[in-house]
DNA sequence: GTACTGGTGTGACCGTAATCACCCGCGCCG
DNA sequence: CGGCGCGGGTGATTACGGTCACACCAGTAC
């Protein structure tokens, strides 16, 4: 078991980590590199997730940066010891590749968004991705925790950070989102949210 | 064994595609549409390679579409008996992991490009993957046959088929690059191309 | 021959998001 | 307390890539 502060870095990129994470508490961000140094983010680790499970596949290196976004609480299970049980239980094979897979569906999710020609658009995606799944169809509003700066959410986008925050003034300014304090943004409405998210409505 | 001609729709998106494509010959390419209908390349497959595995570990839809950018040779291979196989050859798992793990690496390179600010870097980068990898530390040029068209090649980098063309002219008449009719593309001047793709050099 | 289509080449124009330069407010820490 | 750094907010400016509108050429179908 180990935590991390916020900006703690917990897996690093190009280093043949040898254990796979597990977080409970908290979110982290996949982020890599561009040649010329810039910040690109891949994908967010929401609780119940694990990331770094890579190299239990191909025994390569770590591809990406995986760092802590608000503090962590994560569990790091040694490799090795899991390539062993992989052999002998077919069912953790099954849910490891379920991992894999679903980490693959999320990136062509997220590669898809950066497509889209309009910029508010991208960033209600993203933040419709952010809400808790189990809120998305009911008709009151929701909340996200600890949500990501808005620097964080520009790398996710290929956006300025000023781009984002004048995105989120608009959404403020139309009472589709409220800050709650540093540590919670309200969504208030929803459904606009959503439908900005779609498309059937500009901002 | 199943052929498919220039633009042959390979694989569907939404469908429970019930069988993983192994290419012999050709190209393909993933590709995915945002919400309002735009086409977002997301990775190229060449010959050795398959697709459409992702079902085999998480029993989900194809996510993406793959189309043939040139006449193709592949072979589908059902997935129901290669499940079965999986469970009795660990080899087979690991392979197949390999190819997740692959993949999912391809994927975030690919994102990692979208990050850099000078276009004519990207397109540079992109060219540098489609490069056989044996010739990349050979001081002679190369070549890249049947390359995809620039409306193919502007989906992966998220730029207009007009951007792709300029970069191009730039590239021909600094005499990086030669078309050799229709289908081939020459590569005279490896190493430029290179310090381009690494930002060494500005276009 | 003509017509058509797909891929490429090119100029003009324009909108928009990046950049830069600030400011503010808050929390933290010595 | 003061100072600092981080996250957010905002205006002015501008470069750059998208879009549109063409033209051109090779292949091919009839």
């Amino acid at each position: 078991m180990r935590k991390f502060a916020r900006r703690g870095i917990v897996l690093s990129a190009g280093v043949r980590e040898e254990s796979l994470c597990f977080l409970f508490e908290g979110r982290l961000q996949g982020v890599d590199f561009t040649i010329d140094g810039r910040e690109v983010g891949l994908y967010f680790v929401e609780p119940g997730d694990f990331c770094g499970e890579l190299g239990l596949f191909d025994h390569g290196p770590q591809p990406e940066y995986v760092i802590a976004l608000t503090g962590a609480v994560t569990v790091f299970i040694p490799m090795e010891a899991l390539r062993e049980v992989m052999m002998k239980q077919p069912g953790i094979v099954r849910v490891l590749g379920e991992r894999l897979a679903a980490r693959l569906r999320q990136m062509t999710r997220q590669r898809s968004l950066l497509g889209l020609p309009n910029i508010s658009q991208r960033v209600c995606c993203q933040l419709w991705m952010l809400i808790p799944e189990g809120d998305k169809d009911g008709s009151s509003g929701s909340f996200i925790n600890n949500p990501p700066t808005h620097m964080e959410i520009s790398i996710m986008l290929n956006l300025s950070r000023e781009t984002v925050t004048r995105v989120f003034q608009n959404l403020q300014m139309r009472e589709i989102v409220k800050r709650d304090g540093a540590s919670c943004l309200l969504i208030t409405d929803l459904q606009t949210l959503r439908e900005l998210a779609e498309g059937k409505q500009e901002l």
